[in-house]
RNA sequence: AGGCACGUAUGUCAAUGGUAGACGGCUUCCCUUACAAGGAAGAGGUUGGGGGUUCGAAUCCCUCCGUGCCUACCA
């Protein structure tokens, strides 16, 4: 058997994944058990715009683990993958495209703009899929779905229409998040609201008085330009300065308009003047007020952000702040600017690009939160569904929000989207219809113009869990895997998305789209910086594969997690490090694999023979294995699932179990007991790659196809009849039974003799080829029975040339010693190389330790309360611990005696 | 401005109120025929500061300092 030194990724990674494709792994047609439990995941589809970055590889990756584990575990498993069309990025996208050859989209038009957008999905868009690929991503391509296909777009006309028809969506003037740049209107969600240095300016409005003399009101303001806008001033009802002022006319300066002052609540006699000018038009709290105090709307600002004709001829057509700079110059003109002062405030930008946000009152569509948003409340309250995993801080999160949920704007004023399927007729009357030709029927005529606007993008999102499983058919894949099991997503998302969802499924299927809900952390630069396209600090996952692999990058983003964490090349240098001990330690299994093959009976003795200790013990370690790994998945606890594997691997299977077998295998002579330890020792390499495909599937599928002796038999009962291959192997299950304590216990014994050994070897500078003698005095007899069946194991990994034991040490003085759990003690004459002074010492130094820590046993065992009011196991825990330390303090004195 | 988190070894992270660990890095020795991407051994911590609750605190409470995140309508 030819098999590299190191560990090559690339080959293993070009090599199985399109075979699984081919073979149909990754669809749950696989599974031919009728009876399966069903286990479903719908990606978070990303925008077709995107390419891979971490954020996805951590969720494709966690996504995949938990895929991976519930097929081989027998699940009927589906993930179902697919994208977004991403309205705005992807618009904005081809714009750019058209910029480059001259053109905008309204050269083309819509019909030949929208023809274009799906040209460049077609040719450059959903990069990110092939990547997913390259990751491992055991997605079900054959249900592959787009938020615009036309099953999908179905569903959202569907539901369009039922929440019109139930008056949950209506149309109506409001004041809205405009971009001046994008042309269209944003929800909250949409906005960033950054901080900004700018100027408070103080304006001063004449107050118009019966007798003419001059009394002025101040007001503050960001934005002076919107003073043209003005319809009123507001002061706080409770406000002693302004209460005689309340009722009076103002006249508002550069225009000829008058303008009432009058008390409103919301303003805040501490901030500013304690008057506020209002602009109903504006801004979005000016808007309310003007709603309760019925002022009149004035637009001086349109979509541009240019001043209206409504503003004055001496600002039409000027831009927002070229107008700002001429009022506040008109003001002091006027002597009317009482003063500016510095001052931050946050302002809204367009999360896409990054324009000012200019507030505007327009007609757009919206759908009313409250009912849906009771039913989810109603949903966590009763059944805590969707559980969120970690719990704190994003169960609180989800329902505040929820609770404070305001209508949401659903219209955008796009052309790359779901068109709102509503038309109107000449005398503007609005038929909502799932189709023209039903609008047409409705309206009883063919003059119909389709509404413009289509729907915001996460208004097909929201519907992703049912409409990808043919919603509103009751397909079989709806009733098969609908609610799924778990949505894996990062947190900026809860509101956009993960709540939506929750609303839509609860109200349109009846049930939650999924049970739990897990958030992935955030992967951050090594400044723990967020990573993104414009600080350019981001990491590219594929360069990462390329560089240690895609198993080792896995391993590391399996145990982020849930976790903020930095970024760290060293991580995945250490997990690279582990695939390649993976791939050394089944090359060497490999080498010593003539008469063996994997065989669950490997370990069944005839008539009643007890196993080796180190089988036994072995046996027991990958039960614990399993089973913890198990526990740790079914509570998303991968860092802990990881941790277990490595360990297990590389401690109890590389560094014992191997070198405890090393004898017994490598053997030239044929023998029955050569082979059956050969055999057991690549069964349990087996187990351990099935237990460690779903984190590493590349380098366990690859190794696996190369063991001895693996057939169809080894697959889970639901893949007979499939090609073998280990992502169809059953997932190893804790037997109880093979969980022997006293196995652990006896080998622990064992390997604490040896690393003593090699404690004292290496601290008296004994050269590692030179052979010592192992004096062993233990007065228990069980202890002495262990030792005495492992002396030849202790003999060769210990490097002694023999290895005596007795009840009682007996040893030349020229000796190094060392005290063992148990009060076994260990001697190794070294006539020559011992300095008495400095063995004295050491001695001493190990004393130290151990009475530090005794001394804080007994503080704590002097404390009566301690004994009164802890458990009494751990009180006697902890007299067991204490008498165990004194009995070896004792011994190492002994020793320190000895070589006086 | 409010709300919520977080602060553990030089770095990245773990630890149901019960002996603070892992990996990387570092030091010493070893190219021992699976693996130097390895082996053996070792150093390194008053768990951000201070106070409290408790028999017992990294963990619970208070406070200060520092750092993140989210929400929001102070013009």
């Amino acid at each position: 058997m030819e098999i590299p030194k190191t560990y090559d990724p690339r080959q293993a990674e070009q090599e199985h994944y399109a075979r699984w494709e081919a073979e149909g792994y990754f669809a749950p047609e696989i599974n031919r058990d009728p009876a399966a439990p069903i286990f479903s995941i719908v990606i978070p589809p990303p925008n077709v715009t995107g390419s891979l970055h971490m954020g996805h590889a951590l969720q494709h990756t966690l996504m995949d683990v938990m895929t991976r584990h519930k097929r081989m575990c027998g699940y009927r498993t589906l993930w179902l993958p697919g994208m977004d069309h991403a309205g705005i990025s992807t618009q904005l996208m081809v714009n750019r495209e058209l910029k480059k050859e001259g053109l905008s989209r309204h050269d083309l038009g819509r019909e030949k703009f929208v023809e274009r957008v799906w040209q460049w999905k077609h040719e450059s868009g959903g990069q990110i899929l092939n990547q997913m690929r390259r990751e491992g991503a055991s997605v079900d391509w054959s249900r592959e779905r787009f938020t615009m296909d036309e099953g999908l777009s179905r569903a959202v006309r569907e539901v369009f229409v039922r929440l019109y028809e139930e008056g949950l969506i209506y149309r109506g003037d409001r004041i809205v998040n405009w971009c001046p740049t994008d042309q269209t209107v944003l929800s909250d969600l949409e906005v960033d609201k950054t901080p900004q240095a700018g100027k408070l300016y103080y304006l001063q409005y004449p107050i118009k008085t019966a007798d003419g003399t001059e009394r002025r009101v101040t007001v503050a303001t960001t934005r002076p330009e919107t003073m043209l806008g003005d319809t009123g001033v507001a002061v706080n009802p409770k406000d002693e300065r302004y209460r005689e002022l309340v009722g009076a006319t103002i006249e508002l300066p550069l225009t000829n308009r008058e303008i009432p002052l009058f008390a409103d609540e919301y303003v805040d006699a501490e901030f500013g003047t304690g008057a506020v000018k209002v602009t109903p038009a504006h801004d979005p709290n000016d808007y309310e007020m003007g709603v309760r105090h019925n002022l009149q709307q004035v637009v001086v600002i349109d979509q541009h952000a240019r001043m209206t004709e409504e503003a004055g001829a001496d600002f039409f057509g000027l831009d927002r702040y070229k107008a700002r700079e001429l009022v506040v110059q008109k003001f002091e003109e006027l002597g009317l600017l009482e003063k500016v002062s510095d001052y931050e405030f946050s302002i809204s930008k367009c999360e896409r690009c990054k324009t000012v946000i200019e507030p505007l009152i327009s007609t757009q569509w919206f759908c009313r939160m409250t009912e849906l948003r009771d039913r989810a409340l109603e949903l966590m309250r009763d059944k805590g569904e969707p559980r969120f995993t970690p719990e704190v801080p994003y169960t609180k999160v989800y329902t505040d929000w929820l609770e404070n949920l305001r209508d949401w704007t659903i219209s955008r004023q796009l052309w790359w989207g779901h068109q709102i399927p509503a038309w109107y007729d000449e005398q503007g009357n609005v038929y909502v219809a799932r189709s023209e030709e039903e609008a047409r029927t409705a309206a009883g005529t063919a003059e119909l113009k389709q509404d413009p606007d289509v729907l915001d993008t996460w208004f097909s999102s929201q519907l992703w869990p049912f409409s990808t499983l043919g919603w509103p058919d009751e397909t079989e894949d709806l009733k098969t895997f609908y609610p799924t099991s778990v949505l894996f997503t990062a947190r900026d998302i809860i509101f956009l998305w993960v709540s939506r969802m929750v609303m839509a499924g609860l109200r349109f299927i009846g049930e939650t789209p999924f049970h739990d809900v897990f958030i992935t952390g955030t992967v951050l630069d090594k400044h723990g910086q967020r990573m993104s396209k414009t600080k350019l600090n981001g990491i590219d996952p594929l360069e990462v594969f390329d560089k240690y692999g895609v198993d080792a990058t896995r391993l590391v983003l399996a145990s982020v997690g849930s976790t903020d964490t930095r970024w760290n090349d060293n991580q995945v240098e250490s997990y690279r490090n582990f695939a390649n001990k993976i791939w050394n330690a089944a090359r060497f299994c490999l080498m010593n694999s003539d008469g063996a093959s994997v065989n669950p009976d490997a370990f069944k003795t005839e008539n009643g023979t007890e196993l080796p200790l180190h089988d036994r013990w072995i046996l027991s370690r990958l039960n614990k294995t399993a089973r913890d790994v198990d526990a740790a998945l079914a509570r998303y606890q991968f860092h802990e699932a990881v941790q277990t594997l490595y360990h297990f691997f590389w401690d109890d299977f590389c560094d014992w179990y191997i070198e405890l077998t090393k004898a017994d295998v490598t053997g030239e002579e044929v023998s029955p007991e050569r082979d059956a330890a050969r055999s057991r020792l690549v069964t349990v390499l087996e187990q351990a790659l099935r237990l460690l495909h779903p984190f590493m599937p590349y380098i366990t599928e690859e190794l696996w196809q190369r063991l001895p002796g693996v057939d169809e038999q080894l697959l889970h009962s639901a893949y007979k009849g499939a090609r073998p291959s280990i992502m169809l192997a059953a997932y190893p299950r804790a037997e109880a039974a093979l969980i022997d304590e006293r196995a652990e216990d006896k080998m622990a014994a064992v390997i604490d003799l040896i690393s003593r050994v090699r404690n004292i070897r290496s601290e008296l500078n004994v050269k590692p080829g030179d052979r010592v003698r192992v004096l062993v005095g233990a007065g228990e007899e069980r202890a002495r029975e262990v030792f005495s069946a492992n002396r030849d194991q202790i003999a060769r990994l210990a490097r002694a040339s023999e290895v005596s034991i007795g009840e009682r040490l007996e040893a030349p003085r020229a000796s190094a010693r060392a005290v063992l759990g148990g009060g076994a003690e260990v001697a190794v004459p070294l006539e020559g190389l011992i300095d008495f002074a400095q063995e004295r010492e050491r001695l001493a130094r190990e004393r130290e330790k151990l009475q530090k820590e005794a001394a804080k046993l007994e503080a704590q065992l002097s404390n009566p309360q301690f004994a009164e009011r802890a458990p009494a196991e751990k009180v006697s825990e902890t007299r067991q611990r204490l008498s165990d330390i004194a009995q070896r303090t004792a011994a190492l004195q002994q020793m320190a005696e000895a070589l006086k």
